[in-house]
DNA sequence: GTCATTTATTGACTCGCGTTCATTTATAGG
DNA sequence: CCTATAAATGAACGCGAGTCAATAAATGAC
């Protein structure tokens, strides 16, 4: 009999309106003005049947975060497709990270959310902690095969392990998209501006400094 | 009469022992579990006298970030006192900011805490945001001076402004030390480990990429 | 269709914590 | 001393996360 099932599709189906109402509260009041209760009302349903379906609020922010990395994955996996150079691949994993923090703001914040989370303790008993974890470690290998076919194929260097590139690449890829997402979210944060320094040159720049790093020499 | 500025220093003093209750919190405790209960404990006043001495609890907090880029600065300025080449200037930057953040995670987790605010309109007014703001500021002036230096000393290479340059030093050492940090003080952070990597071989592949990319051709 | 049983939903309640404020206590000047 | 001003206090408030006993809905047996 197909009930069984049918309730746990019905179920799933909730979860997911769930995460749809706070995905577009997160996006739309941030992470500090997320409240359960608005949630609840968003998705049209009582604030204890949230609590059903999640286990905490750390939970329902951690769904999220495993859209956000899913997603984030899926984009990666579509360059790795492609059979450019590695340095090129490298590059594309980059420029799509880039473009992702800017077209959905409200999963890189769910990103940090998982980021903070790893400090106190644990995140305070969630299903999803692990999930998203496993994610973001499938997104890291994504890096390494991108840069190790680079090693392979002479476009990268190889001075470092792929492993070791793929951390830095992803260290300090973070830190300009960080940038590059305070620019463009936090009103107050004009230092682009100030610079008079367009949001493309900065990436422009990186990848350019980076690829001298990089780069095997031809 | 010197009883008005004795009042003053007394009240600074005061304002003192409480962020330095604060901190220490924060240091053993986290940003999350900082209550104001456990400071004024600490402190040995009452919650309501904190009141007296701090707008609200983000006001606190940004006394402490205050302090924090206040140290920094003062740890680059030393820097800049030395004559060596601009590029080795920009290298000693990083290293402080790597063991700055070793040396002082309450500190560094008290500027994450600024970053953070930026986003929520304002962060609910503290006249601590714009001194924080103004340190952040000549920070990045310090390193664009360490830029400039190695532009005009011929160690870096003037493919690009030296703002742009900093802008680019400043993100990416960002997400390096956000991954050493987190790599120090997050449990079940153990990507380094995972891949067998040490922390100062990021630190110096960090600085040989960059170097590539920013060093002048001799 | 009816009933018993399991499962899902609800919103009033608790509890912790940031914040406020009327009251009390200490300090300064006359 | 006495009055006026400033500082300190902790009880009280509001808000939001998380709980739970009561209620409603769904299911399967007959």
């Amino acid at each position: 009999m197909g009930v069984a099932e049918r309730k746990i599709r019905e179920k799933e189906r909730k979860r997911s309106t769930m995460l749809d109402a706070a995905e577009s509260i997160l996006l739309e009041k941030g992470l500090d003005h997320l409240s359960m209760e608005d949630v609840a009302g968003k998705a049209e349903v009582s604030k204890g049947s949230l609590y059903q379906y999640f286990q905490n609020k750390n939970d329902l922010v951690l769904g999220i975060c495993y859209r956000a990395t899913h997603l984030l994955n899926e984009s990666f996996k579509e360059v790795l497709e492609s059979n450019r150079s590695g340095l090129m691949l490298v590059r594309e994993l980059g420029e799509r990270y880039l473009n992702y923090v800017k077209d959905h703001p409200q999963y890189y914040s769910s990103m940090k959310f998982l980021d903070n989370l790893h400090s106190s303790g644990v995140g305070g008993e969630s299903d999803y902690l692990e999930l998203c974890t496993q994610n973001r470690q499938e997104g890291f290998r994504l890096m390494v095969e991108a840069i190790q076919r680079g090693i392979d194929d002479g476009s990268i260097k190889n001075d470092f392990p792929a492993e070791q590139l793929a951390l830095l690449f992803w260290s300090t890829s973070h830190g300009v998209v960080t940038i590059s997402y305070m620019h463009q979210n936090y009103e107050h944060f004009k230092l682009l501006e100030r610079i008079g320094m367009q949001e493309n040159e900065l990436f422009n720049a990186y990848m350019h400094i980076l690829g001298c790093g990089i780069a095997a020499n031809t």
